[in-house]
DNA sequence: ATCGAATTTAGCTCTTTACTTATATAAGTC
DNA sequence: GACTTATATAAGTAAAGAGCTAAATTCGAT
């Protein structure tokens, strides 16, 4: 599962805006979601276990307790893909700064030639 | 359908990135993508429509020619949602920028009580 | 006005996924 | 050891979505 997909679900997204706050348990986690959202506690674990197994968070056991953690390398991934869209808003001044921290990108070459085409990311290329 | 869900299709992404190259005509998308994915150019159209309907795209008549263009602002709101979460890596010396271009954000909280949780995102619950 | 190219829409199938309830596993308590 | 709490897994169902082929639109050119 691609890691958008994965932040597709509402579920999911919230479970993640829970964890930003710092590690929680799974019944912590369970009992929120389960009053804002009204699904059962096994679909819960269910969406913890795509959070899991996409590398969105980390577990480690306490006890009967499993204490999830935000883990953020799939995030890290989107925002690098999104990179190549910040120049669509963020071609003002205070982007200056962004733009250093993030590394000098090419300049916008306004062509759209079919045959110039780019290749499709290598991330996109792997799930098909 | 929610904008993570749209950029969770690795066609929808791919187009995307085309576009940020510049407007292209539909047939000229389709041309890439059925080379690039093996799918028909009705499949392409579809992709197209979800694309346009979600806003991530705009589109003018150019004769019998359709041109579409990146429409930024649901990508932006993404990179909002995304906000949150890049103190996870961006801690740096070269995040410094990145802080100053985005504005300055809460500190972060480190407890993980529950009675505290926030409220999920208007975003979010909106669409359950 | 007719024909062909460009693009979209319709209707159908297949697969995936988000739920559900029921059950398993494992740790804590009496 | 028996019972309860915490969490995960299994099996089944229903809905969504991605793809296809066929047909409709719409514009340009003869």
């Amino acid at each position: 599962m691609h890691a958008f997909d994965v932040l597709g679900d509402p579920v999911r997204r919230r479970i993640l805006e829970l964890l930003a706050d710092g590690e929680q348990t799974s019944g912590a986690i369970a009992a929120v979601i389960q009053a804002e959202f009204g699904i059962s506690q096994p679909g819960v674990s269910q969406h913890l276990r795509v959070l899991r197994e996409s590398g969105f968070t980390t577990v480690r056991a306490q006890g009967a307790r499993r204490l999830y953690a935000v883990d953020s390398a799939p995030l890290q991934e989107i925002d690098m893909w999104m990179e190549r869209f910040r120049r669509f808003w963020s071609q003002h001044l205070d982007a200056l700064a962004t733009e250093l921290a993030r590394g000098k990108r090419e300049r916008r070459t306004n062509d759209a030639d079919t045959s110039t085409a780019t290749e499709p990311t290598d991330n996109d290329k792997e799930d098909r």
